[in-house]
DNA sequence: CTGCTATTAGTACCTAGTATTAAAAGTTCG
DNA sequence: CGAACTTTTAATACTAGGTACTAATAGCAG
């Protein structure tokens, strides 16, 4: 089939994004053209050699690997944090959070956005739940959108008081005031 | 400075794992040896070149790019019941329940395992947390064995109360009063 | 000094490219 | 239709980072 030459840099664009790991010549024999229009292509587009791509894709890899702060680690998605004062997530209840039955969420899933937004809040290299209160206002139903604030209390030496509120809208579902350790080193 | 075959290869092997794109010309530099011999070394050693090595890394990456999995809905397997009395269940915990740094167990975890044998024990069609004070006590690591034991302490027309212990051999890891409604129906 | 291992050197070949020049094919405009 | 332009293909020289193989040399032990 014939493409225009647009349409054709469209398709290898996203073919390449979705298989780094694809070489020119397969690239030419896909879209039955020569090596050499490949090769032109990705210079106008900008793309890098196969090698080039490999070795960014792996780059990525050995960061993850070396970073895994507790950011990466929070349930829901971070969208604001200043350490040792406040943090914000949101989190969207899917199917898989909640009984089938009523379409409530499970407890466990507030709770879990909460408590690990209160670990990500405290600017240590390693913060632990010790104790917790909490409470829930009102069910979360399918589809609600929860949003967490958590506000550091106090802190000392050892240990950091964060209190977690969720909202859905306006409204309050849940509450907690999380004791955390603040362990310095590794325990 | 000397080195014997056998400590080069050793260091060899550290130093590539250590950075995986490191060309066998940087190896030989800093060995003080030809490229030859690197290359006879990671014939030896079954350590392959630096593409193959930069492409398996990158797989991984496109591998967890996939994964990115959803907290899970099993929490611990029940044991025994005794509906509206007491509890058992049990939760081994894996790789995905850990903190990478450290390999304890995040406690949202031990909490959802709590909740949701409180919830299991009381007879009623659906039961909702309204509160929850909880404590962890120690510490649980990767690969141990949580054992929760739920006992309800009070019952009235819309509430009841439910303790929850939870154990690693003998010694106790967690605890928790869960405050809960017993709504009849839907809410 | 003879063997042996370890090391180094050299050559041909490979993949997946870059960079450049040139020719051929396709398209558009007057 | 044909000149002018764009697009595509081809060909060549060169590169990095190797493999595979052969051969020469270095170091040391008995």
């Amino acid at each position: 089939m014939k493409r225009s030459k647009k349409e054709r840099q469209q398709l290898l664009k996203m073919t390449i994004e979705e298989n780094p790991f694809i070489t020119d010549e397969e690239l030419a024999d896909r879209f039955s053209v020569s090596v050499q229009t490949i090769r032109l292509d990705r210079l106008e587009l900008s793309i890098p050699e196969l090698r080039e791509r490999i070795k960014h894709v792996a780059s990525k890899q050995l960061d993850e690997e070396v970073r895994s702060l507790p950011i990466e680690e929070v349930i829901g998605e971070v969208i604001d944090i200043e350490l040792d004062q406040s943090a914000i997530s949101i989190f969207d209840v899917k199917t898989e959070h909640v009984f089938q039955r009523n379409q409530i969420a499970r407890g466990h899933h507030l709770f879990a956005q909460a408590n690990s937004l209160a670990v990500a809040v405290i600017n240590n290299e390693l913060a632990l739940t010790a104790d917790a209160s909490i409470r829930y206002h009102r069910p979360v139903k399918l589809h609600e959108r929860v949003i967490a604030k958590a506000k550091v209390l106090s802190t000392s030496e050892v240990r950091t008081t964060v209190e977690v509120n969720s909202y859905v809208g306006q409204e309050q579902v849940f509450s907690g005031t999380f004791k955390m350790y603040r362990s310095t080193k590794d325990k």
